[in-house]
DNA sequence: TGCCAGGCGGGGT
DNA sequence: ACCCCGCATGGC
């Protein structure tokens, strides 16, 4: 299916944003094409805006099956997905000399974190549970692909996921070959939670606890999960999600006597305060999203950069590979 | 082969 | 409250 071309716009650009990086981490292929972002604004009509940089302006050009968003709304809903209003400047000051993310604000300078919609936030979180960073985005580049539907955009082809309805009537032979294994009855929990409407979605935007709990009532989501999909998709960094590999290295770089939920999860609210779920997602970056034991090996050595020549899948080469 | 990997729920204390 | 186990699947 090809969009048509609406309408273009222009955004100015905070002062710390490298566009380039922003538009690169953990994106696949048909979302950054190394010059030009594709966002997905809508679902329903699809609406997809392609960004690129402009000397010190973003162009957003939006597409659509029908007219119906405004250039204000556009540029509104852009901001929000690259975080430019965020004070990311406060959160460097704060890790200036963290042991683990003191390089962010110089090797990742200007990189922000590429919110997506709540139920993209879920499914990239169902992917990531109890396998290694390569596995769970294979398996999200599955869903994508045996399972999504295909958007033109002048000559490149963005992929959507299915939305819930659709999750619910993929035959279950197509699902199986997704590899998600035993996640994927999660993903159909998920998907008929959101089409029943039952989620109640205004708790969400509030407070974080709550939006923890009531992510948490769904079969299949646990804090880990409720916590990611909570920074993916609501930029909302309270609540750190809090894995094996992240406590390992928090331990292992704090020097905690002890690896428990309660005590990880303190040393980072204390250190990296209301950014600590964007801190676990840049902490991610620097490592290049190596399975836990290289990670160790990595922090010990200080090599808490990513490295930019890298040729295997990393959260920065994904948009390469995939 | 066997074990582990950005978890989770259920059943045992 | 905790502790422990099984759960698909792929990679080593």
């Amino acid at each position: 299916m090809k969009l048509r071309k609406l309408f273009y716009t222009t955004l100015s650009t905070p002062e710390i944003l490298d566009f380039r990086k922003t538009a690169m981490i953990y994106s696949f292929s048909w979302i950054f094409d190394g010059k030009n972002l594709y966002l997905v604004v809508s679902y329903n009509p699809v609406t997809i805006a392609k960004v690129s940089q402009i000397d010190h302006e973003l162009k957003v050009e939006a597409y659509s099956e029908q007219k119906t968003i405004t250039k204000s709304e556009l540029s509104e809903k852009i901001e929000i997905t690259l975080g430019l209003n965020e004070k990311i400047e406060e959160f460097y000051e704060k890790i200036r000399e963290d042991p683990l993310l003191k390089y962010v604000p110089t090797a990742l300078r200007g990189a922000r974190l590429r919110s997506v919609d709540l139920w993209t936030g879920i499914v990239t979180a169902i992917c990531q549970q109890n396998a290694s960073f390569k596995q769970g985005w294979t398996m999200l580049y599955n869903l994508y692909r045996k399972t999504g539907r295909t958007f033109r955009v002048e000559n490149h082809d963005v992929l959507i996921l299915p939305t819930p309805n659709q999750v619910l009537e993929i035959k279950p032979d197509t699902l199986k070959e997704c590899k998600l294994g035993y996640r994927s009855q999660t993903l159909v929990e998920v998907a008929k939670v959101l089409e029943s409407g039952d989620l109640e979605e205004d708790p969400l935007y509030q407070d974080p606890y709550s939006a923890e709990k009531i992510l948490k009532k769904i079969k299949g989501i646990g804090q880990y999960s409720a916590r990611l999909t909570l920074v993916l998709s609501l930029r909302e960094y309270a609540l750190p999600p809090i894995d094996r590999w992240t406590t390992r290295l928090v331990q292992e770089a704090y020097g905690l006597e002890s690896r428990s939920f309660k005590t990880v999860e303190k040393a980072i609210k204390t250190r990296w305060g209301k950014w600590a779920g964007l801190g676990v997602f840049f902490l991610t970056v620097v490592l290049d999203a190596v399975p836990l034991s290289k990670a160790l090996l990595r922090l010990r050595k200080g090599e808490l950069k990513p490295r930019a020549d890298a040729k295997e899948l990393t959260p920065l080469t994904l948009w390469k590979k995939l």
